[in-house]
RNA sequence: GGGCGGAUGGCGGAACUGGUAAACGCGCGGGAUUUAGGAUCCCGUCCCGAAAGGGUUGGAGGUUCGACUCCUCUUCCGCCCACCA
């Protein structure tokens, strides 16, 4: 007979409810805020969630226990493409959709026992938070953080609409199947490139983060020295300004390369015949999905403009292509070609019978030749064909180059930045409306703040087609501009959703704040989080974007902190026979049916039990046995209490119970603080086994204290069991303000040790001593053991290498 | 192509700072209890060998008295990014 789990979870979850025993409250101990990333409402828990939110809950459980004031809240982020394209099939509001779905999955994290603050629930997508969303937008806005530019969109012909990637199948609409083009929209983009250099540098800082997780963000901000070089371009006016890391290869270059869409090449060669091979070249390369590129691999495909370039330091006229290789987006858009030291100049050099220059020798080259090479040479070496810098070694060159190019003129050196804006701009229904009015007369004028929120309309015809449905709604469309009171009309694209979750960290804080989209008191009391808790395909733009908006929001005066996330776990995914759990795989075990079958505290200690946190998990059905049977066996500890007052019928089992309890403390506590809960797990296990033997010969009173403690450490990790022994072990007022159990030193030290005994490395035998015994003494009983004197063979070790507490090492 | 990470029994995993490889659990084998099944409890379980002993952390080397752990090369797997000048 299984304990009653389904009484004892239903008991206490409906208990922790009344009591509002998790509600955050600040005093009566330190600050600590643990927070796990919000989910959207899909509707349906799944075992990443079940995942992602019991680590947290253990952490924070645990923290409450070591007498911390927590906040440990739970919200929804609720906007978003589902709903609207269940709104598209089913023709279902998004908004009634979502709001079931989020009373569905609440209901499923409270069935896991999770100890949220629900008082203090945010749902984005209720005008009480995107009123902030747009707040803070019109903050940008006015600090010039907001600008409005072009930028490529995937457009839909077939159904007149905007695309996201992931709709995007194979080059097609997912719902029409017809080819998608790009179109160019005019849309609204944020500043983040504003905050590269703070973004990159107080990576620094986030010492408690992965260090994956921080090379990922340095590496998407990606900043690089270099130098910006002017190319006159013959028989014009014209300079075309080109970005280089390597000044030191100037010397080398053999023609100059423009993205296809530079609009200087295009301005120069209007009403040419390479005019017009240009734009078709440009328009095919616009048109390549990154896949097509990938196929075109290294053809590097490119068109001769038929315009000449002039080398500033040497005179020298070289050729300017346009070739797809090259990316607008990137410095600035135009390079300086060195196939004999770039890889991909090099083949393209190939591709078009361009020259091949070398000016870095390598240190071998007397082996490699001089004459044709097959691949370019990218390595350190020496300047050669450099003029006044022969000789130098090109990492001296590239300094002293780059200086002089400055010094006369034909370049400065910059800094580049591989961070792009940031796009947040949706031809969507289901997000925040973008807070501005065009007007005919004023232009873009942002909707004045006490105005707010732009509410979003109901009833908009949402059907996927014919562009965005805002702009189907007169009554919200047609407005009066702030500024000449003139009829204008509202902006009707809304915001990406990755606004919304850039800043509810904050309004968990004051979640009912009305003056502003956090109480700045409230906040500078809780922030920053203490510990951040998520999925690892989170590590660069949530993260990277809630860091932007906190630089901002302090840069306002509204926070005094520059980083939100003091440490940071990221956790593995959910497998189930080494692939990911998905309903489109159809792999997905649902955590519903593992509650009703074992328990939420059999689910919560199985999923933690089956890997470390950062590890992927492989989930194994068979595996959660284990777990019941122990958590059955903990259950089955009432019985095996001997009366309170019966002396211990075996003293040694009770003094080994003592310490078997304590040093179990001592590991748990250490496990816990360091979220490795799988070992934390095992060495409960292990206690519980020695309690089996160790019990029937025990004191009333020893026995008592093992399994109080037992229970006690078990209360974060099955909360609800816990909780019940607790009470039937006669204590009142629940368990979650019960302090952590704290290991006794005298219980945990360790009287004897049991040294191994190697020669030559290895194992020959073992020697039991006293803790902390003289070296010299331990030396002589080794000698004199047995094993090793066989081993020895009478020969005198040459060696002795004694690690304390440890092994012996004898080397002949 | 680039970046990041990983590989330990039949399986999930453990191993402090370089110091007894395989804790804990699953599975499997045996036993006790039971009319039977289930549940529960006990014992065993890396490989070879009768034993003594030997071998073993994807593979090949290296450093060290000693390597799952550090270094070099290599194979395979996962994730992210995609020509970043």
């Amino acid at each position: 007979m299984p304990y009653p789990f389904q009484e004892i979870e239903s008991k206490w979850q409906a208990r922790w409810d009344e009591t509002c025993a998790f509600r955050a409250v600040p005093g009566g101990g330190p600050k600590f805020y643990l927070l796990e990333m919000f989910p959207y409402p899909s509707g349906r828990i799944h075992m990443g969630h079940v995942r992602n939110y019991t680590i947290g809950d253990v952490a924070a459980r645990f923290k409450r226990a070591q007498g911390f004031s927590v906040l440990h809240p739970m919200g929804f982020d609720a906007f978003g493409q589902p709903a609207e394209n269940a709104a598209i099939k089913q023709g279902v509001d998004p908004e009634a959709w979502t709001l079931r779905c989020i009373d569905w999955m609440r209901k499923e994290l409270k069935r896991m026992g999770l100890s949220y603050d629900w008082d203090r629930e945010v749902v984005t997508c209720l005008p009480d938070y995107y009123r902030w969303n747009q707040w803070i937008f019109l903050k940008m806005f006015e600090r010039g953080l907001a600008t409005q530019a072009a930028a490529p969109v995937n457009w839909c012909s077939g159904c007149e609409t905007t695309l996201a990637n992931e709709e995007v199948i194979d080059g097609a609409c997912w719902r029409c199947k017809q080819p998608v083009a790009l179109r160019q929209l005019k849309q609204w983009f944020l500043k983040i490139t504003d905050y590269a250099e703070p973004l990159l540098n107080d990576l620094e800082k986030l010492t408690h983060w992965p260090q994956p997780v921080r090379t990922m963000q340095q590496n998407w901000i990606g900043r690089s020295e270099g130098v910006e070089i002017d190319f006159r371009i013959e028989g014009t006016k014209e300079t075309l300004t080109v970005f280089t890391t390597r000044p030191d290869t100037i010397f080398g270059a053999t023609y100059v390369v423009a993205a296809p869409e530079h609009p200087l090449v295009s301005k120069l060669l209007a009403g040419r015949p390479e005019g017009e091979k240009l734009r078709v070249f440009a328009e095919r390369a616009a048109r390549a999905s990154t896949q097509e590129r990938l196929a075109a691999g290294e053809k590097k495909e490119g068109v001769f403009t038929g315009l000449t370039a002039v080398n500033p330091v040497n005179g020298e006229k070289i050729p300017i292509w346009a070739a797809d290789y090259v990316l607008m987006g990137y410095g600035t858009g135009a390079i300086m070609a060195v196939p004999a030291h770039d890889q991909r100049d090099f083949l393209f050099a190939q591709a078009h019978g361009l020259p091949v220059r070398m000016v870095i020798a390598p240190p071998d080259l007397p082996r490699r030749g001089s004459g044709t090479w097959t691949e370019a040479y990218e390595g350190e070496g020496t300047q050669v064909n450099s003029r006044q810098f022969d000789g130098l070694p090109n990492s001296e060159g590239k300094v002293k180059i780059a200086a002089w190019m400055e010094a006369q003129k034909m370049g400065r050196r910059t800094v580049q930045w591989r961070l792009r804006d940031w796009l947040i701009s949706r031809q969507r229904y289901w997000g925040t409306p973008i807070p501005m009015i065009h007007c005919g007369a004023c232009g873009v004028v942002p909707v004045p703040a006490e105005q707010l929120p732009v509410v979003l309309p109901e009833k908009a015809p949402i059907t996927g087609e014919g562009g965005s449905p805002l702009a189907k709604v007169e009554p919200f469309v047609r407005a009066a501009c702030p500024k000449c009171k003139q009829p204008a009309r509202r902006e009707t694209d809304t915001m990406a959703t990755f606004f919304d979750s850039s800043w509810y960290f904050l309004r968990y804080c004051s979640p009912k704040a009305v003056d502003g989209p956090f109480d700045p008191k409230e906040a500078a009391f809780w922030m920053p989080v203490d510990q951040y808790i998520g999925g690892i395909e989170h590590a660069i733009l949530h993260l990277l974007y809630s860091r932007f908006f906190t630089k901002f929001l302090k840069d306002l005066g509204l926070l005094k902190i520059e980083e939100p996330f003091d440490r940071l776990l990221t956790q593995g995914m959910v497998l189930k026979a080494g692939e990911v759990m998905s309903k489109s795989r159809g792999n997905v075990v649902d955590p519903d049916s593992v509650i009703a079958a074992y328990g939420a505290d059999t689910l919560r200690l199985f999923i933690l039990f089956a890997a470390p946190p950062e590890d992927s998990l492989e989930w194994n059905d068979s595996g959660i046995e284990g777990i019941s049977r122990f958590l059955n066996r903990v259950w089955g500890l009432l019985e095996k209490l001997p009366d309170p007052k019966a002396p211990a019928a075996d003293p040694a089992a009770d003094a080994e119970l003592l310490k078997l309890t304590h040093r179990t403390i001592k590991r748990v506590t250490g496990d816990l603080e360091s979220f490795k809960f799988n070992t934390a797990i095992a060495a409960l296990m292990e206690l519980r086994n020695g309690q089996e033997k160790l019990l029937p010969g025990a004191s009333g009173q020893a026995a008592r204290e093992s399994v109080e403690r037992t229970v006690r450490m078990l209360g974060p990790l099955a909360p609800h069991l816990s909780e019940e022994l607790w009470e039937r072990l006669e204590h009142s007022g629940g368990l979650t303000r019960v302090p952590w159990p704290k290991a006794d030193p005298a219980l945990t030290a360790e009287s004897e040790v049991t040294l191994v005994l190697q020669v030559n490395g290895k194992v020959r035998s073992r020697l039991t001593v006293p803790a902390g015994a003289d070296p010299k003494q331990v030396e002589r009983q080794a000698l004199a053991d047995p094993a090793v004197q066989k081993w020895l063979e009478g020969k005198k070790p040459k060696k002795v290498i004694q690690v304390p507490g440890r092994l012996i090492n004898l080397v002949v």
